[in-house]
DNA sequence: TCTTTATATGCAACTCGTTGCATAGCCAAG
DNA sequence: CTTGGCTATGCAACGAGTTGCATATAAAGA
């Protein structure tokens, strides 16, 4: 259920519409959670019919007419509640990995142009992660000093920026490897 | 789908009951990809039907019979498919940075003990894996030289490795700021 | 002796998440 | 002027994953 949670924390960012949390939900809030649009008015509805939410149509000129949630005091309370429940630390579901043994069993040099591509993503994510944080937290137009939630927000930016370049620097490591075992065996 | 490719690595690495795959899947797969054994029986027996495994009864005595299943060709042909389909990078989902972000509307001390209890799980868990890393490939007692699977293997582990070393790392900021937000503001 | 732990499999019900499709108007590019 | 993209919301169907329960036997520990 940690889409409610993570739907009550931007909301209480900024209230918005469905569309904006899904747009949100692919930048800041999507470095570690991810959500479609589907999803997100589905759980916009419930949460709103348990009373967490609360709903302001604003009809728009030449646009469809969006609802504004906000959150009120059953959310916050429920937010509030998770926050001081313990969590079971995550457990990763990483495809690429599954992919890198399953290469015994075939070419493993297949794999090469994959991780190569991975690798672009990563370090495209990283570049927008740095650039965001000079904009918001480093740079000369940041705030300073910066509030508790402005902190809070730079230390878990800057975990993103720490996995990003993990990630990186083992992917490096795995292309090592797959160009070790392409020339010593040749095909499989 | 990625579920079906890693039950086919794991029985091609060593065939198997659904009750051994379980246990596994909460070790060595299990560092990258978790399941439940409902789910892995249920997986099975699909994949069975599909033409994808071969099972074998094994009658045990003072045991439940065991199933054991074993890929056949057209499951070696399906993971090969798969290793030559690009795959989405994968997208992280962290319930802690979740809670961290919305501990700035409440107060942040209270997850202090938490990202201290996520901090032992992870260091827990470096330890298990370089004791694994020391006992299969790099310790007095591992096969020298490491073939191509065992190649595979360890550089998935060292990604396992190098993910709790930057986590434990962040985790310490992510304490480091909590302690520093509580002091200079005591009480939210 | 009774409880717990381990082996070994499975059903049923549920929630979570994805994919495809639909509607509807506006704006900009070709 | 038509195609595609952006805003804005939503249904229906499916697949993935979790939780609770059930069964059966045996060994080890309290």
């Amino acid at each position: 259920m940690a889409l409610e949670h993570a739907i009550l924390v931007s909301l209480l960012e900024k209230p918005g519409s469905g569309y904006e949390l899904a747009r949100r939900f692919e930048r800041s809030i999507g470095y570690f959670w991810t959500a479609t649009h589907q999803q997100i008015y589905r759980v916009l509805k419930r949460m709103e019919s348990d009373g967490l939410l609360a709903v302001r149509g604003l009809p728009q000129q030449s646009r469809p007419d969006k609802k504004e949630y906000s959150v009120v005091g059953p959310g916050r309370a429920a937010l509030s509640q998770w926050l001081h429940e313990p969590i079971e630390p995550e457990s990763v579901r990483h495809d690429l990995a599954v992919k890198i043994r399953g290469a015994a069993f075939d070419d493993p040099s297949v794999l090469i142009r994959e991780v190569e591509r991975h690798r672009q993503v990563h370090s495209d994510r990283l570049a927008h992660y740095l650039a965001g944080e000079l904009r918001d937290f480093t740079g000369p137009a940041a705030p300073t000093p910066l509030d508790a939630g402005q902190e809070l927000q730079h230390v878990v930016l800057r975990g993103g920026i720490a996995y990003e370049r993990m990630t990186i620097a083992w992917l490096d490591d795995v292309l090592a490897t797959l160009r070790r075992l392409g020339t010593s065996h040749p095909h499989a």
